[in-house]
Formats: C-alpha cells, sequence, structure tokens
DNA sequence: CATATTACATACTATTTAGTATGTTGTCTA
DNA sequence: TAGACAACATACTAAATAGTATGTAATATG
C-alpha cells in the first residue's frame, strides 16, 4: 500500500513528535520545578522515549531549554494573551476581561507555579546569555502586539490621544507578570481581587 | 586580661559572625544563580569557613535559604522600601522617589539580578513549603508596612477616602516585583521611564 | 589551670547529573 | 527489495553535589 494513507501516519519513529513530546514534558516538569531544579532524565522519564531521543534532538540540556521558550512559551502567550484581545472593540476590556478568566478564575493549584515565561525570566535570564536573549525577545514581541491592540483603541476613541501608548503595555506586560508573582507567592486568593481593582484604576485613568 | 575589653572582641571563632558571613556569601550567590543553581561549596569557597563551618550552623541546604529570607532579605526590604517612608509627608512621593534611586538611578548591571526576594518567591515557592511560607511572610509584612503609610497618607488628605488602602498596597508591591522582574528581561535601559511614569498616573488616580 | 565543650577543619561517601559511546531497528530511496 | 541512513535505545563515565564522620584547636567554665 506505498504511502496511500497520508492523515494517518502509523509511524513508530517520528522526530516532529517526539521533539513534541518532549517538550511537552519538559514544559510541565519546568513549569513546576524551575529549569535547574529538573534534570534530563526527570524529563524523558516523563516521556514514552528515552535519552537517546533526547539527545538526539536536542545537543545540550541549554538548547532545550530555548527551544521551549521559542516553541512553546512564546506560541502560548499570542494564544493566550494577545489573540483573544482580535474579539474585544476596546481591547483594554479584553485585557481585562482575559485576566479575570485566566486567573482570577483559576484555582490556587493553577497559581502556584505562576507564569511559564516569568519563571524562567527570572531564573535563567541572569544565569545564561542565550537564554537571556530569547527571554527579551518574547518579551519585547508580547510588549510590541499589546501596543498594536493599544494603539487600535486609541484609534477608536478608548484610550485618550495623549497617552503613550507603548509605554501603557510595557506597564500591562509588566502587571501581567507581577499578578503571576504576587499570587504564586501570596498564599491569599483574595489578592487576584485587589490587583484587579487596582489596575482597573488605572485603565480608567488612561481611558477617555 | 580575663575580659576586660568587651567591644574587641579578638576572637578566631565567633559562632554568629561566621553565621553573617556564611549569610552574605550564600546572599551574593544566590541572588546571581538562584538557589538551585548554587552548591553548598560555592558559598564556603567565598568565605574564610569550610563546610564544616556551614553544617554547623546549619542542618540543611534549605535550612540556609530558610535564614537567608528571614535574616537577610526580609531585613534588607524593611531598611530600602519602608523605613525611608518615614521622611516623607506623602508617602506616595516616597515611594515614587525611593523607585527612582533605587531602580531607575541602576545600572543595567546592578539590575540584571533583579530583587532578591522576587527570584526566591518565583525560584522556590511552588518547590518547597517551608520557603513558601516564609516568602510568603515577607511578601505579607511588605504589604502591611506599606499599608501602613498609605492609611497615613490617607488621614493626612493626600489619598482619597474611597480608596482600599489594603489593595493599593498589594498593587504598589506587586508593582515593585513586577519593575524588577520586567528590568531583570528586558534589555532595553529605558524601560525603567515608561514603567515609572504608568505607575506615576495610577498614583495620580488614587491622590486627592 | 584543667578540662569540657564549642566551633570549626578535613576527608570521605553515596547519589545525581549532563553528556557520550555504541548498538539496534524502523523507514526511505534508488 | 536491498542497502543506507535516520531515529532512536542502552550502557556507561566523569564530574558535581548534599551530607557525614571524625579529628582538632580555641574558648569558656568551675
Amino acid at each position: 500500500m506505498k504511502t496511500a494513507n497520508k492523515r494517518i501516519k502509523k509511524k513508530t519513529r517520528n522526530l516532529e513528535l517526539s521533539r513534541k513530546e518532549i517538550l511537552g514534558a519538559a514544559f510541565q516538569e519546568i513549569f513546576a520545578r524551575g529549569f535547574q531544579g529538573v534534570s534530563v532524565d526527570d524529563i524523558v522519564a516523563r516521556t514514552s522515549l528515552t535519552k537517546g531521543a533526547f539527545y538526539h534532538q536536542f545537543p545540550t540540556k541549554l538548547d532545550l531549554g530555548y527551544a521551549l521558550v521559542e516553541e512553546v512559551i512564546t506560541p502560548m502567550i499570542i494564544e493566550r494573551w494577545i489573540k483573544p484581545l482580535d474579539q474585544y472593540k476596546n481591547p483594554l476590556q479584553g485585557i481585562l476581561k482575559r485576566m479575570q478568566e485566566l486567573i482570577g478564575n483559576s484555582s490556587p493549584a493553577d497559581l502556584r507555579y505562576g507564569c511559564p515565561l516569568n519563571n524562567l525570566v527570572q531564573e535563567m535570564a541572569p544565569v545564561d546569555p542565550g537564554f537571556k536573549k530569547r527571554l527579551s525577545a518574547a518579551l519585547e514581541l508580547w510588549i510590541t502586539e499589546t501596543d498594536r491592540h493599544l494603539r487600535r483603541a486609541k484609534k477608536d476613541g478608548y484610550i485618550k490621544p495623549e497617552v503613550n501608548t507603548r509605554r501603557a503595555a510595557h506597564f500591562i506586560v509588566m502587571a501581567h507578570e507581577g499578578f503571576f508573582g504576587m499570587l504564586k507567592g501570596l498564599e491569599d486568593p483574595k489578592a487576584f481581587d485587589a490587583l484587579y481593582e487596582s489596575l482597573k484604576r488605572f485603565f480608567d485613568s488612561i481611558s477617555t
């Protein structure tokens, strides 16, 4: 039957799939315990594969970390925080709604690991330049894309003309990371409401 | 001469001093490379002491971490962010001034390691309950002390009566951590100004 | 001032770790 | 369909690591 079936790839060996499996396991482990707190053996143990597969994909553990930022975390930021804003006429409302959904409505159990991007920034940015470069790029992208929505909001009359949207975008991304960071550190489940109220007040102050 | 000299303790062995020396070295190393990224050997190598002294003071590496939070980082927060506010009639101005001095005027080299407290929160809070408990206590103290100043500001007519100062304090501490975290991740030295402007706008929105 | 105890120093160990060397089998191509 | 090569699996290694066992000298105390 040659290769008539294109959709059902019944392959026992698949470079792409294996890569995704490893990256998925690595994401879970590193999200929970940090990059330096997780060993390569820990990661492959969460996998149907072995060390051979790991080092066939990634020359070193650091390279896995880089791939994690570029291939998993950055797309996740876009999916969770940027794309949903398209559906809101007023992006500021969209941002608040998203934060309520993804943070406010989460259980403490889900929040205790924080934000995957922020975690790596805090842990690895000062330790390794390769990490820093990629993490910095992810943050910049987040800021730029947020700014894009804010400029739209300004054009549509939701934001005061004198507001520097790029600077506001900086602050908003900072608030995302800050929210996650605080809720991770505190044990108070009502802390989100406190933070949310103040952020809303800030949004009001730049709104028309 | 028995022990006539009380001030000049010329002792070659001193439990307190040794503890401080170890905690000082540990602070530097862990600040730069993270708790899990630093070994006990790394720490004692920065010291005039050896491993014997280390384990005479701390039963385990985790206990050193706990002591670091309680005996070094928490006092540092109080000294740097709380006590200086006493000198300002309007604490909100004091907070902005302090941030300008301690963050805005710092070189990228000084900022690349972020905030000692935030670093440990992000890295260790989900990993170890003992850490989480102590880190949480440090954050709560910071928030409570900030709130104390905000209540004073409210009483003195600097803050609108309808503002919930405790919630505002939450937001302010979040902003501290968020500032450090962002500046650690980004490579843009002008990012502080962007963040500062927005925080000032928030302060204006709660001011009378 | 004798001695008990504290405050260390030194040497060692079992385990974990990133990475390698090499073997094996599925899959593709000619 | 017969190799050729890619995609792994397995077994191993050298270094690092937290912690221990034990020795020793300074200091306190009676």
